[in-house]
DNA sequence: AATTGATGCAACCGCCCCGCA
DNA sequence: ATGCGGGGCGGTTGCATCAAT
């Protein structure tokens, strides 16, 4: 089943990249540009995949990468970027000039998760490790603003206690990729799952989110009229919480 | 000096999105 | 409206290097 691959896997180069390789593959955008990948192995003469190329050109071969060690400024910058955009090294990339996604992601995978770890702060939720954490499971709609309409933009997942929130644990688990969280909501692309802290309050009816310290999901900021239901609680602490909206500022229980 | 385990990073894999016919 | 293909992305793997013993 499935596609045909993107390229013939016979008499394909695979593995480091020859310095000759480079100076073809550097040559030949050059000359023409960026265009179609798949055409370009041919073109340039190389034995590579379309994809290769691609990435060879984007990650190390084009102009006005950095290269070497990431700053202090940049390590916080990511951290940042990283708490309000999950791993999606691509935008953080895009707001880091110089660097490529690839880069980020391997320099958050061995330097920046360890750092947090030692700080206490767990790299998935940048939540301290030892704050207690609380089981709901929560879907967000969007309020569609002509019609009044809503519609619901993305089941999220049922978070588990240890480790609840973000865009899908990725980290060494090295069994399948599910791609949970898929959002199309305009610049920051935010993953918008929640984990919520347990109130210090039970009783109280309006729960400011921000005071919450919402690990993810930075709607506050994306300017768009957002209306989070909670569809189905799991909360052990909060048994009687059925139903409820979330929206810029706070969650209704009902 | 040799061996072994840990670490870092370049590159690949496979899925998804989106434009186009 | 639908299927296909290219491009893009996140996750994973493999290998080179380093550090410890």
């Amino acid at each position: 089943m499935g596609r045909s691959p993107c390229c013939e896997k016979a008499h394909i180069n695979k593995g480091a990249w020859t310095k000759e390789e480079d100076d073809r593959l550097v040559a030949y955008i050059r000359a023409h540009g960026e265009g179609c990948w798949r055409s370009v192995p041919q073109a340039a003469g190389l034995l590579r995949c379309g994809k290769s190329c691609r990435l060879r050109w984007i990650n190390y071969l084009r102009p006005g990468l950095k290269r070497g060690n990431f700053t202090e400024q940049e390590d916080e910058l990511i951290i940042k970027l990283h708490s309000h955009l999950g791993n999606k090294w691509s935008l953080i990339a895009g707001r880091l000039p110089g660097r490529t996604d690839n880069e980020i992601k391997n320099y958050w995978n061995t330097h920046i998760r360890r750092k947090l770890l030692s700080r206490g702060i767990d790299p998935a939720t940048h939540r301290s490790i030892h704050a207690p954490t609380s089981d709901f499971t929560i879907s967000f709609a969007k309020r569609e603003e002509m019609d009044g309409r809503v519609f619901s933009c993305e089941r999220e997942k049922i978070m588990s206690s240890s480790s609840c929130c973000s865009s899908n644990s990725s980290n060494s688990s090295r069994e399948g990729s599910g791609q949970i969280n898929k959002y199309n909501f305009p610049d920051l692309n935010l993953d918008l799952s929640l984990c919520l802290g347990t109130p210090s309050q039970k009783q109280q009816q309006q729960v400011d989110v921000q005071s919450m310290q919402v690990g993810k999901g930075s709607c506050f900021s994306c300017g768009w009229g957002l209306e989070m239901k909670i569809e189905e609680c799991k909360c052990v602490a909060f048994p009687e919480l059925k139903s409820g909206f979330l929206d810029h500022r706070s969650i209704e229980m009902k």
